[in-house]
DNA sequence: TCATATCCGACGAAATCACTCGGATATCGA
DNA sequence: TCGATATCCGAGTGATTTCGTCGGATATGA
């Protein structure tokens, strides 16, 4: 069942691809260097169908973001440290080129003037708005989205609340 | 039926609604000082079907955007001059609230956590998308989108040839 | 060999999108 | 006053997209 129904609303809507995607990413960013991540983990961990993950994963893989490992004890692992994957490369992966607009495309291939383009004014509207979502997802990288580790011994990376993801079933 | 089905792809795709709404936005912002314009001559002018800017403009009305007269020689006015009527205040009217996720919308009333908010390190990211998208929209104004007028030679409405205008890819 | 994985394709319910239609009401010009 | 032209308003509809599920094939380690 499509659960709480919907994650954004108005024009800037992030579907569920991108929403579970990016948390597939930052739990596999959190998981290296201790090898291959499989989906059954990660679906627990982040309470996510996990055959709908299944079918995110592909995308993912498909840039080159993700390596994957089969049979048991496989899984999935970052192809590169956290650091050098911006987040719009990962959204780019999960949703496709960034276009407000067809005629505002940030993928050529997918560019499409409108007929209308001559007397078009508004163009330049969409122009902006890609221009600024594609600067701020830009400047961000998987590591900025994986918690960062508290240096001191203090305390594990566990926020204490680990045990048994006590929401609903 | 539909036309040419759809517009923007992926996560940042504006609808018809925004679409048509800009455009019908800047119609009356051509319109100034010359008395409403009516629903009909602007879905002429943009080729859009009038029956469904009918519904777009109630929109943009109850926002206080523009202003309608009933009857004989009626329609839409600006409510202000587009100096002053940011596109963000536009977009809002007509597609919702900004909002790249329920965890990030700008308008307080639909904003609402999700329960792993605690844990939640993806919150920041799409927070800086809205910001990004906020800022953009915020900093143009319907006068921006106004064609500028020809000095000297007024020109009747009529596109005749307007050609040679800047193709931005 | 068996349990655990990824891989792959198809299917389906629910929601949303992009409209259309019919009619009620208001206003102006003749 | 009549009628043409408008806005106003609610309901309805078909196509598309979203958000998944399901079943099975293949690969791998213990």
């Amino acid at each position: 069942m499509p659960r709480p129904a919907y994650h954004g609303t108005g024009a800037i809507a992030f579907s569920t691809k991108g929403e579970y995607g990016v948390r597939l990413m930052v739990q596999l960013g959190r998981h290296v260097g201790k090898g291959p991540a499989s989906l059954a983990e990660i679906a627990t961990e982040e309470d996510l169908p996990r055959a709908y993950l299944e079918q995110l994963v592909v995308s993912l893989r498909e840039a080159g973001l993700v390596t994957s490992t089969r049979g048991a004890h496989g899984g999935y692992e970052l192809a590169r440290s956290p650091e050098t994957i911006s987040m719009a490369e990962v959204l780019r992966a999960l949703e496709g080129p960034i276009a407000p607009m067809m005629c505002a495309s940030d993928d050529p291939e997918h560019l499409s003037l409108c007929d209308r383009s001559a007397r078009c004014t508004v163009n330049v509207l969409w122009v902006r708005v890609r221009d600024a979502v594609v600067g701020a997802l830009d400047s961000m990288t998987l590591a900025d989205l994986v918690p960062p580790r508290i240096p001191s011994s203090v305390q594990p990376t566990q926020p204490t609340n680990l045990q048994g993801a006590p929401t609903d079933p």
